[in-house]
DNA sequence: AATCGTAGTGTCAAATAGTGTCAAATGGTG
DNA sequence: CACCATTTGACACTATTTGACACTACGATT
């Protein structure tokens, strides 16, 4: 295994009746051997949602509360730090994402989740699938910038 | 064999009912002795698959996070280092393409697989197709070009 | 305080997806 | 043609994901 790829990959994934999500065992496997947690902390990031293992929750709160006194210290507790909720795993590997944070990112049925280095982003899937036609259109403009990073 | 020429020859493959994709034994030879590796790092390229020897893909991945904050960087981490899967071969050479990949390139029953240099190509057999056609109406515009080259 | 409705929890079991392996088919080589 | 390595299809098995449903907690309404 590449070492240090933490989550990784990219999973549809559905949502039920009550707004659980189904995290991939991959992921699960990853927080449970490596973060030793049985819980996730997940909040609002550009339209979307992430989920951070507790204990790196715990070292961005720190990052944050460390800022200068200000409006962006201010904006950073009000949209990050305030709508975030721990959320556990039941026995079928799913957590129940809170209505307000599934409101945020609009997930319904149909979701995406993506394994990030040391996070994990859930989307709704039309959501996704438009960010990342954006980013492919980027990326084909600069195919010299491609051939370059050894792609 | 012209030394150094790492990956390189094109084969038509069948991926089984679960998705597993066969990869050519000349390729898991080099992987094994040039690169000694037992798997290989798949992710999306332009339609269609990629796959890099692990050492490879961590060099890629150091290029990557070297890049300046900004939105190439952001789209080369979605769209090329988070759909990354590790995928190890089993007793009969096959690597499981995990499914969000399979979509990605459309891969069905038939595949090609093309040696590239440090990276093997999977493609769709008819994007291949497609994009092969479109290649040769290039190449044939230039006819000077070709015979500057040596063809 | 009793009732109702809504949101969330626990759990089961069906459906789906992935793994391991065997053996037949294929194709290249002498 | 006969041999050998490789590829392929198939099947049984295991793991994971999903839909469903009954149940609980809680807040609002009367």
């Amino acid at each position: 295994m590449v070492s240090n790829m933490n989550f990784s990959g990219q999973f549809n994934v559905s949502i039920d009746l009550k707004g659980r999500v189904s995290v991939p065992a991959t992921f699960r496997e990853e927080l449970r051997e490596v973060y030793q947690s049985e819980s996730v902390v997940v909040t609002t990031f550009k339209g979307g949602l992430v989920a951070y293992p507790p204990s790196r929750w715990a070292e961005i709160c720190a990052n944050v509360e460390a800022l200068p006194a200000g409006p962006v210290k201010e904006a950073n507790r009000r949209n990050r730090i305030a709508p975030a909720q721990e959320c556990l795993f039941n026995k079928q590997g799913r957590i129940q994402v809170p209505q307000s944070l599934r409101d945020y990112a609009d997930l319904q049925k149909d979701a995406v989740v993506i394994g990030m280095f040391e996070k994990i982003e859930i989307w709704n899937q039309q959501t996704h699938a438009k960010i990342s036609h954006e980013s492919e259109a980027l990326l084909e403009e600069n195919a010299q910038g491609q051939a370059d990073l050894g792609f």
